[in-house]
Order: C-alpha cells, then structure tokens, then sequence
DNA sequence: ATGTAC
C-alpha cells in the first residue's frame, strides 16, 4: 500500500492509486493509524474509492476496523444518479443503531435497588442469539411494522406519541417494500419484535458522569448525575436474512456490470437500476424493523422501571432523547463543490452527525444540532456528542460510532481465559446480566479500543462535539 | 451481527 499523507493531527489522506476514483480518508490519531495499517482495513478503503459513482473520499472514522467488502466505521457517498448500491456497505445488521432515554432519577434513588432493576430487565427483555420476544406477529401485521417502523410500535401501545419525532427519519423510512423482502427473512421477523440479540448488544442503565457542554445538555435533557438507559440493537435475523438474500443476488447480478470489483464482497448495484431499487426497498424493511424493535424495548424497559421503582410515568419521567442508527444507506442532499446533489450515504458502522439548522432535525434540535449516541465497552464510558456544520462539509454528515474492537472474540476469549470479568466489573460498581456462553469474554473492556480516545479524535477534527459523558451501572447483554 | 448450513 502507497504511502499515507498527513492532512493534520486528525486527518490523513491515503491518496488516490490504481483504480481509486476518489482519495481515502481517515479520521485518528497517530497511533491508532499504525493499528490501521496492520489490517486489511486500509485496503478496504482503497477498495470502496474504485466503486462508480463515489464522491469526494472514502471515508474511515477512528473506531474503524476490518468488515464484509466494506470496512466497519467507514462512510462513502454515492451519486443517486451515477453510482452504486451495496448491502456490504450497509452491513449484516441493517439499521444497528443506538437508543437514549433519560429519566427523572438520580443515581443515588437508583443504586440501592440496582440488583433488583438489573435481575427484572434480564428476566423482561429477551435476549441472546435466536431469542424470542413477547409479540408474535401474522405476516400481514408484520409487513405493517415493515413498512410504518417506529409508528406501527407508538400505534400498538409501545411508547409516546412524539417518540417517532425523537428517531433518525421520525422512525421510518417511506420506500420500505415488504413485497421485496424474502419468506425466509419474514418467518424470522415474526417473533423477533422486543429481543436485544447477542454480541454487542446491550440494554445499559447507566449515570451521567460529565457535562461537557451545558447548554446542548439541557437541550438534550440532561443533567450530571441522572440515569439513562441506552439501548443498544438492530433488526436481528429479519435484516441478517435481507442482507444475505440480497448479497446472493447482487453477486451475480453484478458480473452483468461494465466494470470489475477489486473484491466480490463490494457485490452492488446501480442505485438507479431495478436491482438497486430492490435492495433499498428492502433494506428500509430491515430499518424500519430495527426501529419498531427499539421503540418497543424501550416501552418494555419503562414498564420494568415503573414496577421496580414502585412510581408512576409522571415521576420516573423515561423520554427519548434520541435514536441513531449506525448500518444504513440514505438518500441524502449534500453540498459537494457547491453545489446541491442527492447522494447515497452508506454508513456502516458511523453515525449521522446532523448540525444545527438542518430541516430534518425534529424542533426540538433544530437549533442545536442532532444528538449523537456514542456506546463504548460495558465497563467503561457512552458519550453524547451533536452534530457540527464541520461533519456536514467533510463527512457527509458523519462521525464514529463505538469503541471498535482491538481483539477478535476468539482473542478476547484466550486472554479472559482464568479471569472473572464479571467480577472486574463488578468491582468497578456494574452490574451485568448475560446470556451466551462467551459473551462476557468476548465482549470484555479490554477487547476494545479506548472510548475515549476515539471521542477526542472526533472531537477535536470538529466533526462531532462533546456534550456528556454517561457510565455504565448496569448491564444486560446477549 | 447471525436459528455457528442448502
């Protein structure tokens, strides 16, 4: 691999070789770079540059790390006209995304019945790998969820009215298609409604330890020392079967293409053409699946802290701040050069960095720019951040989106081997629940990059912004 | 990430 060129403390620029259309460009520090340079990620993003239609770079946002074609915690634009589409650029988890709720309570009304919320949330809210949830759906009732998200949750008793004005595109995205979306994928959706998944996932109760910036914190509705819940999860096997549906598809429809890919897992589409339309329609099922998902763990998480807090909805207070996703592909207008042009964001693993005055924010933001809701480990920090007018002329509006992993879970697993990260943990005054076998190790503090190493890189290139800093109490896992 | 398979 050619050189790298250091644009700033923050930036570099992995110039434009071979078949590369547009230059890459990576968001980090000096030394997670030399990470970097060791994986295939660095050819990933060459890779994604050669794909038509790309504008400005290919992008890499600090926590980023090797993926299916694409890399995770990359973000690459493409002409709605002239380019392509790809569920690699998506990911496996279509619309993983990341939820925030306040409440009235401060951490001192919590702690002392911490084990009891924490066993109750366990036992309330399903999860691991092919759990089940309390709602079953008939297919019809299911491609309702499919096409109206977080509306057809608000609709059938989960949550607020308003919440859907406190989601990334109010909860739904309007081209969902359900007639797009397999009968494979549709069995799996159907009692999947209200489950966490495994991995990564999480639901967290946690405190808010810092305030970096008061007056966006306010406007966020947050104060230092309050409890949140951040709920962390996707479209479990209904979007993990969309994706792999689509990828068998696009692999062989692109070979009929005029021109070649570097790696057959960068498999796309013409976003114009009838087979990029298809995949869209169904990955906005995948989204809109993902959102009705969160909305409803959210309503479930309330009930579990009503009962257990032994208070009504007016005193514990639980609202949305926000809802991110972090895997989707968008149909977005940029300025690029001045001027105007509809793009397809794909953001895979990288969040939506909207500022202040944009019209899709909800009112409530609209003069203070979009919340960003940034999960570290489980043992160690979250951040809130909001967007800047600096994501949007760089990024495509744009910033990271977690710790990123250092060790593989196989890794992870050989170095817990003899220790009780559970105990570590609970030491540190967290409390956590799980599910599978090896996802205490696999998903154990050391297995990621530092959190807040990756927030000052994003901090300080501008391309998101410091508001506070929420830690972990209590945990439940996949 | 994912009913660790077609």
């Amino acid at each position: 691999m050619t050189e790298i060129r250091k644009i700033d403390s923050y930036r570099w620029e992995l110039p434009r070789t071979g078949d590369m259309r547009v230059p890459g460009r990576i968001y980090c520090n000096k030394s997670m770079l030399d990470a970097i340079r060791k994986e295939a990620t660095l050819r990933q993003v060459a890779n994604v540059a050669s794909l038509p239609g790309i504008l400005k770079a290919s992008l890499a946002m600090p926590d980023v790390h090797q993926g299916y074609g694409f890399s995770i915690g990359g973000v690459a634009a493409f002409d709605w006209k002239e380019g392509v589409i790809s569920p690699g650029g998506v990911g496996y988890d279509i619309n993983c995304g990341v939820r925030l709720a306040t409440t009235h309570l401060e951490e001192k009304d919590v702690r002392p019945r911490l084990d009891a919320l924490v066993n109750a949330l366990y036992q309330h809210i399903p999860s691991g790998l092919g759990s089940k949830g309390s709602v079953s759906l008939s297919v019809a009732e299911e491609k309702k969820v499919l096409r109206q998200g977080s509306r057809w949750a608000v609709e059938n008793g989960f949550g607020d009215e308003s919440d859907p004005d406190y989601t990334e595109e109010g909860g739904c995205l309007p081209q969902a298609d359900p007639d797009e979306v397999s009968d494979r994928a549709l069995e799996r959706g159907k009692r999947q409604l209200g489950t966490l998944g495994s991995g990564n996932h999480f639901l967290e109760v946690g405190v808010v330890a810092e305030i970096y910036d008061e007056k966006v914190a306010r406007a966020f509705g947050l104060f230092e020392g309050q409890v949140t819940v951040l709920l962390h999860t996707g479209s479990r096997g209904l979007g993990y079967q969309i994706c792999d549906d689509f990828l068998a598809f696009m692999a062989k429809h692109v070979k009929t293409l005029p021109f070649s890919l570097p790696d057959r897992q960068l498999s796309c589409a013409m976003i114009q053409s009838e087979e990029g339309q298809r995949y869209f329609r169904a990955m906005a099922c995948g989204a809109n699946y993902a959102w009705a998902n969160r909305q409803i763990l959210m309503h479930q998480t309330r009930e579990v802290f009503l009962r257990v807090m032994g208070m009504g909805p007016g005193d514990l207070g639980m609202n949305l701040v926000y809802d991110v996703c972090h895997n989707i592909a968008k149909k977005e207008e940029h300025l690029i050069d001045g001027k105007k042009r509809t793009v397809c964001v794909h953001r895979k693993g990288a969040t939506r960095s909207f500022p202040a005055g944009h019209p899709d924010l909800c009112r409530a933001y609209r003069n203070v720019g979009q919340p960003v809701l940034v999960p570290g480990d489980m043992g160690t920090a979250s951040y809130v951040l909001v967007g800047t007018e600096t994501a949007m002329a760089e990024t495509f509006g744009s910033t990271c989106h977690g710790a990123g992993r250092v060790l593989s879970r196989k890794a992870a697993k050989k170095a817990a081997k003899g220790r009780s990260i559970y105990r570590e943990l609970e030491d540190r005054g967290i409390l956590v629940r799980w599910t599978g076998r090896s996802t205490m190790a696999e998903e154990m503090p050391d297995a990621y990059k530092d959190i807040s190493e990756v927030i000052e890189v994003v901090h300080n290139a501008g391309i998101s912004r410091k508001v506070a800093r929420l830690k972990p109490m209590g945990v439940v896992k996949g």
